[in-house]
DNA sequence: GACACTACGTCAGCCTTGTTGACATTCCAA
DNA sequence: TTGGAATGTCAACAAGGCTGACGTAGTGTC
């Protein structure tokens, strides 16, 4: 069979095989439940929900941030996002001051109690990870984080990126 | 600053601090988002879910696998996956035989029509996830699978590996 | 100053998909 | 025969998406 792309020859493309795309499929279904799990047992004791945590960890992220922002990141419409923001603000977990350029923006915060909660789901998560990234090394850290960058959409690719900037 | 586990030092563990962390777990969350995009789309124009798509993804993968085995896998409640399989059974994508040896079992196939979405679904997650590992190189497509694994819940991961064994 | 537009909040209603609890049926096994 | 397992079903409920409509306040422009 011949090579139509000239370089790396068939073997060298085992990796794209369907059964091995299947068991990437498969193993980012598994993954991604072993990723919330720790989080959604911290808030379902709170009576809070996995919408809650997105708002609180980009909130913390990018202190100040509109609502406007916090929407185009997390992908909802206003009405999904602002019923999540006012139990947080209601619950004193998140401060939404008003714009001093522009008086129409809300600027959202977290309070301390919102940074102890943000803290304490943080912590558990990133206790996964780090044992995840630790069993699998440095290398498969670096192989895992570029095909995820790969499987996101251009636009939430930029989002991404544009945090990661704010943090350097 | 001592180094308490003798071997890595310092700067070997650089992937493990909380900035690398928060970097992955924003990660996981946009990508997800894109890797969950395609089949939603196509779902969204037959009023089906991403719940359907996980049953027909997992009956394809087993067929004839029992309800309750199909329940451990997806980790929802048999009411829930219920709602869904009636719906497909009704529309006539998934057939439920009675059990031979245990009749009180319901062994669940794709209908051809079945097989058909299934393909469809798959094959548009299937070009994305290629795209992201051809983009990302065969080294880094080992890192990715080694660090989801890593991070799957012990249960979970005994059922991924079941069903890729089962293909094998 | 009038007007269009933007950012945000809110109300109402709908859908999917998860949950619990209760109960019926069927069938295997002790 | 009887207990328990596997399944199906009904009802009720909640979270968290969505759309559409409307109000209000502030911005910018003609």
């Amino acid at each position: 069979m011949p090579d139509t792309l000239g370089a790396p020859r068939g073997e060298a493309l085992l990796f794209l095989t369907d059964e091995q795309l299947r068991q990437g499929i498969e193993a980012m279904f598994f993954a991604y439940r072993g990723f919330t799990a720790d989080p959604d047992r911290i808030l379902s004791t709170l009576s809070y929900g996995r919408a809650h945590h997105r708002a609180i960890h980009f909130i913390n992220c990018a202190p100040g941030t509109t609502v406007n922002n916090l929407l185009n990141i997390l992908g909802v419409t206003k009405q999904s996002l602002n019923r999540v923001l006012r139990t947080l603000i209601e619950d004193g977990l998140v401060e939404s001051r008003v714009g001093r350029a522009d008086k129409r923006e809300r600027h959202l915060y977290l309070t301390e109690e919102g940074k102890a909660l943000e803290r304490q789901l943080s912590d558990a998560q990133r206790a996964r990870m780090r044992a995840a990234y630790r069993a699998a090394g440095p290398e498969a850290v670096v192989g895992f984080r570029q095909v995820l960058e790969a499987m996101m959409d251009p636009e939430m690719r930029r989002n991404y990126m544009k945090l990661r900037e704010g943090r350097e």
